[in-house]
DNA sequence: TTTTTTTACGACACACGTAACAATG
DNA sequence: CATTGTTACGTGTGTCGTAAAAAAA
């Protein structure tokens, strides 16, 4: 599992669709849809259901909601804190 | 940042060691090398001192230690709790 | 010489953006 | 038609293992 596609996940279950989650990542639908589909077949089980205007997580990315904002919590403390000021 | 750096750090740590830690994460010396030069550069900073038979970390390296520990361990939790029995 | 880390290399896989397609209303 | 998600492709980058080099004792 990677925390980019965590990253992809949250935006995606936050922005409630792949196209405005691609908006707020900064990246295109179809990276989107591919990290999803990554994370989807690496854990085995489905974690949208994909409707016209409405993405809706499923049991399994109700659950991965916890953890993934969890880990990319510590991960950018981790990253704020080691990291050396610019400069 | 990536998980699986953070899997090969946490390995040099606590095998005290580049080719220990190759040997328990089951790949070559060359890889765990590289993949700490790829964490040190993203973090701007050495995570351990290189003397002979004997991989010390240094404080940022003691400070990311805790972090890492962490984030695997809510990875794998998420893991094992959403992914379905294999069958 | 033995043990350990780094670097160079080639093969393979992944990630990104572009663009076309499919589907829904 | 407008919007959204998926699929296909080309290019660049990353990752892996092999192998050679460098450093330390």
């Amino acid at each position: 599992m990677d925390v980019n596609d965590l990253r992809h996940f949250i935006a995606v279950y936050e922005a409630k669709g792949f196209s405005r989650a691609s908006r707020v990542i900064g990246t295109v639908q179809s990276n989107v849809s591919g990290r999803i589909r990554i994370l989807e077949r690496y854990l085995g089980v489905p974690l949208f259901e994909r409707r016209y205007r409405a993405v809706v997580p499923t049991q399994s990315g109700e659950r991965l909601y916890g953890y993934a904002k969890q880990v990319v919590a510590v991960i950018d403390e981790a990253a704020r804190e080691i990291k050396p000021p610019p400069q």
